[in-house]
DNA sequence: TTTTGAAATGTTATAATATAACAAAACAAA
DNA sequence: TTTGTTTTGTTATATTATAACATTTCAAAA
């Protein structure tokens, strides 16, 4: 488990990521118990794949992940990952068609997505501001909101050092 | 020209949308003369064509109006839009593969979306509050924000009282 | 006015993402 | 152990988007 305190995981050094992912897959199991869903080795392992990337990972290439295993085609990815969104497990990033573990699927919300283009590593958070500030607006405008996406694209901190240095 | 100060504009009855498509052609063509664009026939077909709809619309949509006119074919589509897209004159939105004009095109800018589920109308706005509440959350995780896609879906005012009236 | 080079468009093929439809298998509950 | 439901396998195909190269158009130089 994560030391900080936000939710907001870009990998770094330190980031343990076997005892992350270990950790993610016990949530899961459990997350799936409680919703009485059954985590079938397919979508554990589809989950696993995903979760290992720590970044957002395309539905084909899960598929190649997945094929390494055995024969497997594309609806079984999309089936396994059509699940995990729905019980809140992974989320979709609408903006590069990718996918990605989500990191506190104990409780169902949306979230905000910050992506690095340089090294593809993400952050997820439910931030009450942006929420916020979506209501009112939303509010304001008689508008009834169901969804949102809000996926922000950038350089994480680390990435910015590096760019500062070449330059 | 709409006589909201808002940048919004869920369609509905009161709508003129002659007179909307008219001046969203105007300034389109002011918008290119600035950036020293070549606004050409088919750019200019494409673009109406979206702005027509007044609604996210996708690019083989808009390539099945555009071969009324004549054989055409999906890159054709696609280049006309990547134009409009650079210079700012309509937007896309990611979560539904489609495409929407640019209700402000003056002003280079990215916007937040509620798009109605129901009618499929759409309002765009660039909406202080939420833009704030992005960047404050983006510095205090030191995330450095090039772009942003904000996309909300659910009911717009008119579609809600529908939904009542049924139910 | 003609030439010329760049920009735009046409055309064919194909890549990348996603789903439909139906068959087989696995599983939980009766 | 049966039975009905859920899950997975399999084949085919739909949808969205781009690569690569040929042709045309156009504006500005000569």
């Amino acid at each position: 488990m994560t030391k900080e305190k936000l939710p907001l995981h870009f990998i770094n050094e330190e980031h343990d990521h076997e005892a992350c992912i270990a950790d993610a897959m016990v949530q899961a199991e459990r997350v799936c118990q409680q919703q009485k869903q059954r985590f079938t080795a397919l979508r554990r392992r589809v989950f696993e794949l995903v979760w290992q990337q720590h970044r957002p990972i395309g539905a084909y290439e899960v598929l190649e992940l997945l094929q390494r295993d055995g024969r497997a085609a594309p609806p079984t990815v999309y089936r396994a990952l059509d699940f995990l969104l729905e019980i809140g497990l992974v989320h979709r990033i609408a903006s590069l068609n990718a996918y990605v573990g989500c990191i506190q699927p104990h409780q169902p919300h949306e979230g905000q997505f910050f992506i690095c283009e340089a090294c593809r590593s993400y952050a997820e958070l439910d931030d009450g501001a942006i929420n916020a500030a979506i209501a009112s607006s939303a509010e304001e405008h008689g508008f009834s909101v169901r969804q949102h996406t809000v996926e922000i694209m950038g350089l994480c901190p680390h990435c910015q050092k590096k760019e500062d240095e070449t330059s």
